[in-house]
DNA sequence: TTGAAAGCGCTAACAT
DNA sequence: ATGTTAGCGCTTTCAA
């Protein structure tokens, strides 16, 4: 592992000056044949590749775009093979937008943001790309308020108006009301439930409020007492919380909802698997749904009704957007998108139908 | 999106030299704090933040690594569906290799090599890491020799000794062999089954090959007149060529296989869907076993026995390979790893128990 | 078509 | 504790 060749190598080795050398690569046809494959073939036998460092410092641009997203790994499972199956939202993301830049010529730079991890993950992230992508509370609004001013950045999944000092970020969102509408209004009318609770998250999460938003509309519409709040917030939205909450909604005051509405698949998951242990069965005593549509909602058993997110088509927009601004004529004003979602009826609200995928192709029912 | 800051901006306008600006970002201890709260206050005003091409430039190191992965996305899946639960190799190798690179400090710069693209694709992540993965047979051997002579590099899943120029690289693998062999035997000495077809791949690949000696040693040990060859070769491991391969197979000479063992589980899919179709049993009419342990082979039905690949783990020992050599002390001699795998005895095989997976823990009986 | 030379934004001695 | 000054390897005018 000597050292690394540079332009003085090959320019030295292939007796042409180091600006040929950069020619050869930047545009070899403003460079005679043959002195081209001298270069190139110097370039072969020193095991010379240009240095993206360089090239970037000195053109002003990596032909990077970037992705922060958080580290998404639910600490409550544990097992390896669940692991494989709840492919994460980030793990979607990353096939969209790895996909598009490859489109347009870009590579990808990813980067989970551990919580309270180092803020200058962002930095990181930001000094080496030409624009990049932050999923939703991922990194310090006043960082990426700073460092947007600079770059083009767009917001995933987030707060859009929520933090004004970010609203000149373009931002790709979901439909979170409306699935969350659609959802509930399938229980209330198909499924002609009165009494449901909502599951929600403490903290403060422009999607979950969303969410939340879309489910009371929807009591309301059917008449139906919409408590202002979710019936419950827990900490975090991990299956362990699921249960918790699958709990106390059970040992309430005796009174047990009709439906649990979980503002996330991880916690219905959790719950399903409260509620079996606890003999409660699912859906003919209580309904249970969840929200994104991860692929082990479709493995569980009894399987679970939810809302799916496009989250690989999110990412394909996410980088559209970077590359649109990066582009000579990016849009003036600041661009939102909300992508729509799709309700996925399965057993866990009683409708029964595609319980049992057939070979091959376990199909679902979308509506 | 005016001129993006640099340190002599952040410099000028908090008084002091570029060099302590530098080493506010560096080691701050090494300044005092009221400097450090100036320079500070400035960068974050004009929305500094460190260009890591210069950084990179000025140190030869970018804190970065690499990924080359084949775009493997299987044409035969359309449905947006199924390509969620299938989740990829690629993705998971990915998912390893993200965390042990964050927990070592590294970002991680992923490439998909479009089959014929440019082949400067891995110029493009070479030049910008300190150290890459390449998934086997995704680079040009020529261009990978020479690179790797500079900087580390390691070999994912690939064909170890197969190519001398290249027996230099780090070397992480499966244990292909041994998976087959164990799976081959579990068919015919805990099935009893004796006329087994193995279907495997046109073109030459190690995996492939490997697999295949362990299908042969099986059945040499069991007496069983094995041929030297596979059954059967199809030009891709798609879908479709499984399904195709069921065709033959099933149209030979009216003496069908007792069992289809395939090279790897998109195949095995395949097959199981064409069969489905003729109305042929699995496994009571024919057993059909696949490769790699992706999550749709748990899907589909009947449930696919299979040799699970640890890929996430794959990722992790790469990265730590990677990172060994980027350290004071390197390994003299490169270094090869073959990662242990598990035979998943599934329904396909007529091991029926866990097919139908209880609640959100779907549990496979590993063997 | 090719070469010479001036940076690009930062780090890392070396001074102070 | 802070400033000065060379580069790092490349792209990019400007000349030749």
């Amino acid at each position: 592992m000597n050292a690394i060749p540079t332009v003085y190598d090959v320019a030295e080795r292939s007796g042409v000056s180091i600006a040929t050398v950069s020619r050869v690569y930047r545009s070899p046809d403003s460079v005679r044949a043959a002195t081209r494959e001298r270069v190139l073939a110097a370039a072969g036998e020193l095991g010379y590749v240009p240095s993206g460092n360089a090239r970037g410092l000195a053109s002003r641009s990596t032909g990077v775009l970037g992705l922060c997203f958080p580290d998404y790994s639910d600490p409550d499972t544990l097992d390896a093979e669940d692991d494989d199956a709840a492919m994460l939202y980030s793990d979607q993301i990353i096939r969209g937008m790895e996909r598009a830049a490859r489109r347009h010529g870009y590579a990808l730079l990813i980067a989970a943001s551990l919580e309270g991890g180092p803020e200058n993950l962002v930095a990181q992230v930001a000094g080496r790309v030409d624009g990049f992508a932050v999923m939703a509370r991922t990194v310090p609004t006043a960082e990426l308020e700073a460092i947007s001013r600079r770059r083009p950045v767009v917001m995933l999944a987030g707060p859009r108006a929520k933090d004004p000092s970010l609203d000149h970020l373009d931002h790709v969102e979901v439909a979170n009301e409306d699935g969350q509408y659609e959802l509930t209004r399938h229980l209330v009318h198909d499924h002609g439930l009165r009494h449901l609770a909502y599951v929600g998250l403490v903290d403060e999460s422009p999607d979950v409020e969303a969410r939340f938003r879309g489910f009371r509309r929807a009591c309301h519409e059917a008449g139906i007492e919409a408590a202002a709040a979710p019936a419950l917030r827990m900490p975090m939205m991990t299956q362990a919380e699921g249960a918790r909450a699958a709990h106390l909604l059970c040992e309430g005051d005796g009174d047990r909802p009709e439906a649990f509405v979980f503002a996330n698949d991880q916690m219905a998951v959790g719950a399903l698997q409260a509620l079996e242990r606890h003999g409660v069965r699912v859906p003919d005593d209580v309904v249970v749904t969840g929200f994104d549509g991860i692929p082990l909602s479709r493995l569980v058993r009894p399987a679970l009704t939810t809302v799916r997110q496009p989250m690989v088509r999110m990412g394909e927009e996410a980088v559209d957007l970077l590359v649109r601004r990066l582009s000579g004529q990016p849009p003036e004003e600041p661009v939102s998108l909300m992508l729509p979602v799709g309700v996925v009826r399965r057993a866990s609200c009683g409708c029964d139908e595609a319980t049992t995928p057939s070979t091959a192709t376990p199909s679902t029912t979308t509506g």
